[in-house]
DNA sequence: ACCGTGGCCTGACAGC
DNA sequence: TGCTGTCAGGCCACGG
């Protein structure tokens, strides 16, 4: 979190806010909100002055500024949130944030765009384009498989590797190289929404099992994008500071027990990768051949 | 090659 | 009140 409808909300509002806009100035108020930049972040800031965003992409979490053309070779701005970040559009004088990470200012001396982290979890990166499922995206992102809205996405090629892994379906679920874009949350609501135990082993699962679920995933992420994101606090926000209203629309995370909305079951809590995972326990039962 | 775990971070909150 | 412990969890490095 944030996963992909919320990223996906913020690659909107910076590519209508910056594109075509020309970086004057870079600020770099913490190091570790530079990565990957050997240079350091002095070498960081001065590469970027004096060049033109032109777009902004996406796969799964991350996303992109391209740096004047799109080419092989070129690089761009590589951004990931991480568990706290946020990327503002803020007009120049706005005081600063109080984990304000990054500033861009603008040779049109308009709105400046603003990285901002609490917990220092997501970073920048200055990255060399690289060729990844037929398209050019920053080298950091090229083992990344591609997430269920990118237009070469196949879910039948999703559901084959799936089902090669010795692995439970939730930690399939989260691995960004089988497919990406999911986290936490649309995990915990897919699994729901396709009756699965979160425990369940790929090996074992039928194909249209699998396919059934990845259906899920696609469509509550849809489903969130639609409502643009999902908030729980402040954190998880627009480039204009704003919340999704998704979070109303969950149905097992963070509901521990209140009652299931197809059976009324009292929602469990299990321990899994020292995080949480919410299900219903009538709805998706454990599987005696759980794979923890 | 695949699989699973630990470390990175800070703020909110519960309990004493 | 002020302290301590716990939780939130995506990604990557590393070990088996």
């Amino acid at each position: 979190m944030p996963e992909l409808p919320e990223v996906e909300v913020v690659r909107r509002g910076v590519h209508q806010h910056v594109a075509g806009r020309t970086v004057a100035e870079v600020e770099v108020l913490h190091p570790r909100s530079v990565r990957r930049h050997l240079a350091g972040s002095v070498d960081f800031a001065a590469q970027l002055v004096g060049r033109t965003f032109t777009g902004v992409g996406r796969r799964g979490k991350y996303l992109w500024l391209d740096l004047d053309e799109v080419v092989p070779g070129g690089d761009a701005v590589l951004a990931h949130l991480g568990m706290s970040g946020q990327i503002l559009v803020q007009p120049p004088g706005t005081p600063d944030e109080k984990h304000l990470r990054v500033r861009f200012r603008f040779a049109d001396e308009g709105p400046e765009l603003r990285f901002v982290d609490q917990r220092t979890f997501g970073g920048l990166a200055l990255a060399e384009l690289t060729g990844s499922f037929g398209v050019l995206v920053p080298e950091p992102v090229a083992h990344i498989a591609l997430d269920p809205l990118d237009s070469g996405y196949d879910p039948d090629r999703v559901v084959a590797a799936l089902r090669r892994r010795r692995t439970g379906i939730k930690r399939a679920l989260l691995d960004q190289t089988l497919v990406s874009g999911i986290g936490n949350i649309y995990a915990d609501e897919a699994l729901w929404r396709a009756r699965l135990h979160w425990a369940r082993p790929t090996a074992t699962l039928p194909r249209a099992a699998a396919g059934d679920l990845l259906s899920a995933a696609t469509e509550v992420m849809t489903e969130a994008l639609g409502e643009g994101g999902t908030s729980f606090d402040a954190l998880y926000v627009n480039v204009n500071g704003e919340s999704g209203y998704f979070d109303r629309s969950l149905n097992v995370y963070g509901k521990e027990g209140q009652p299931c909305q197809r059976c009324g079951a009292p929602i469990r809590r299990d321990a899994f990768m020292n995080r949480s995972s919410f299900s219903c326990p009538a709805c998706q039962p454990r599987p005696r051949n759980a794979h923890f």
